[in-house]
DNA sequence: GCCAACGTTGGC
DNA sequence: GCCAACGTTGGC
């Protein structure tokens, strides 16, 4: 089993869309950058703990955490014309994006701050407190996920 | 809302 | 395959 931390702009989807339907599977769909599709294709598989990381948004952080039910599949938002995420240089034959489904597991007490996150130096290799860092599907190792779980 | 940092696109 | 221009991300 692996850990990860997905990045996700509240408004659009928040831990309490998870804490509000608890036993039904979101779709991680709309990631659009290859370095995270990469990770969701080849590495994010059933059983994996996801963190999910609030961006964007008035209290940026760690919000709470969920676990991965479906492995990686063709990101339906790709094919769909209505979608903000079409993908008219897609094809079914030829998928060029990746979703996965994730389910609830838990809230946090309170949301890992951004600040707590910088003001560990065992975190200092994690994307998310790197200046510039855009990547929103990025591996946390063993270390770095107890770390955080003691900031809790 | 600003803007720095970054990723992608496309002309050459 | 270079790189300027552009669009996007995301903290502030």
């Amino acid at each position: 089993m692996a850990y990860w931390l997905f990045k996700t702009e509240p408004s659009e989807c928040s831990i309490d869309d998870f804490a509000n339907a608890p036993d039904t599977p979101i779709v991680w769909e709309g990631v659009r950058n290859y370095q995270a599709r990469n990770m969701l294709r080849d590495g994010v598989k059933s059983g994996d703990k996801v963190f999910i990381y609030h961006s964007s948004c008035k209290l940026i952080g760690v919000a709470g955490i969920t676990r991965v039910v479906r492995s990686a599949y063709p990101d339906p938002s790709q094919f769909n014309s209505a979608s903000i995420y079409f993908d008219s240089k897609s094809s079914t034959d030829n998928p060029r994006w990746i979703a996965v489904d994730l389910i609830f597991e838990r809230k946090l007490p309170a949301i890992i701050s951004l600040d707590k996150l910088k003001s560990s130096a065992k975190l200092s290799g994690l994307p998310v407190v790197q200046k510039g860092s855009r990547l929103s599907v990025m591996p946390v190792n063993e270390a770095q996920w107890q770390t955080i779980m003691q900031l809790v």
